[in-house]
DNA sequence: AAACCATTCAAACGCCTGTTTAAAACAGAT
DNA sequence: ATCTGTTTTAAACAGGCGTTTGAATGGTTT
């Protein structure tokens, strides 16, 4: 018995028809892993639900890709294929800034909140970022990074003074924040918008006008980094996170 | 043996010098498993290690807080506590409004970020956010919903034009969704702008003004709801969250 | 038919988990 | 010293976990 342990396309396995839900053993648990993984997280989730939903034997995520971490990277790096085949990052093409911007926003948003309905994919993504696993670095390099400078060329572009490169970084987080917040909060939100309100205004189109609105707001006036004002400050707490939690 | 189960600041048991680390035993306990819980989460976090780190024996969790749960439950309820205590929600005393935006935010920023060194304080309520345990919903009740109405009340003394209450919401969202990104997203920020630059504009002070800086810019132009322009949507995914994941 | 190979399967292994138990240690009051 | 109630302890319990095993299956090739 040798397992095939690494992903191939295209083998010399023949395709047979299979018992129950229809593809081959190894595609029925990659399917199943994703909502398992997103719903539970990698500790919590076990291969004996996964492999039960996948209708196949528990043995055969070790025949297949090796251990449960292998299962979970595979999980991992479909989700960011398909997300950036659906929704490929704004070239820069376009001449209106103004309008990149919103098309860049809404590429940002479409990506987090598009695919299953049950949201599974973008789930499974702010779980790396709360709590990295092995492979969160060269997630953030294929995936993430792209779109961010992405979004500093464009506000170069939108910004009327002269601002310096961190300041336009963080518009270009501050975009991010935002549109990543209406996941990561969206149990907050329920819990604070009543539901016909959130039903009508919180859905991708509505979201991606108003964020660009408030940057687009923020970059033509100039401000967000002139706020200065007599303030009380608190003292201390000027430390800047430069240390990760773990 | 009778198990106290319950927390009370004063009861008759005398307040002898305890073996190693001083405190009594139930002190130790919440006080080792607040960074265990934030580092680990509720699940992958074990009251071995816990009970270990506080210097007590196992069956101690289930002395004085009745199971792990009830354990967890303090901590929340103790972080709540000292957060609202260190870093109270500014009055709406204040005559500027601008003013009074910025010091919510402040405020805001202090509560995320200020703490042990560690930040295991604001990470464990971050896990909550994206990981709602039973006692989620009175979390945000009690924590979050003040904070959020004083940002929903300041926006309405903020902005020029006349708006309707959602827009406001999603103004306050908008704050809260950029202040909690520094934090939820310090690992992908830490990868993506190199130190230097971090260590020197990334602290509350600098955060503070830059979100202040641009929700003012955006509340006095009355944009982030006007931005309409033509525009080729993706068709589709214009689906509300109106379910969460789990 | 026989040999080969990839795949599936039920069962077991070893480990770690939260929790419970009953006895021991302790402190203070009688 | 004795009793009383609280706290601490080591050990065990029952269950779930990821992983491994070795045999059974089934199609393809020799």
């Amino acid at each position: 018995m040798s397992s095939p342990d690494q992903n191939s396309s295209d083998s010399n396995v023949a395709v047979t028809a299979e018992s129950p839900g229809g593809e081959d053993a190894r595609s029925r648990i990659l399917a199943a892993a994703g909502p398992v993984f997103a719903r539970s997280g990698f500790d919590r989730a076990t291969v004996r639900e996964i492999c039960g939903e996948a209708n196949v034997n528990v043995a055969s995520v070790g025949y297949y890709f090796g251990d449960k971490m292998g299962l979970y990277r595979e999980v991992i790096r479909q989700v960011h294929e398909r997300k950036e085949r659906l929704f490929p990052t704004p070239g820069e093409s376009k001449t209106d800034a103004a309008e990149l911007l919103h098309s860049v926003i809404r590429t940002l948003l479409s990506r987090i909140f598009a695919g299953d309905s049950s949201g599974w994919e973008s789930q499974l993504m702010m779980r790396e970022m709360m709590q990295p696993t092995a492979i969160f670095a060269e997630l953030v390099q294929e995936s993430f990074r792209p779109l961010f400078v992405r979004l500093v060329e464009t506000f170069r572009r939108l910004v009327t003074v002269e601002v310096s490169e961190h300041e336009l970084e963080q518009f270009a987080f501050s975009v991010v924040g935002q549109c990543v917040y209406y996941r990561i909060g969206s149990g907050v939100i329920q819990i604070l918008v009543p539901e016909p309100s959130r039903q009508k205004h919180y859905d991708i189109d509505s979201l991606s006008r108003h964020v660009t609105g408030i940057m687009l707001a923020a970059a033509e006036s100039g401000r967000g980094l002139q706020y200065k004002h007599a303030l009380r400050v608190n003292p201390s707490n000027l430390t800047p996170f430069n240390t990760l939690p773990e």
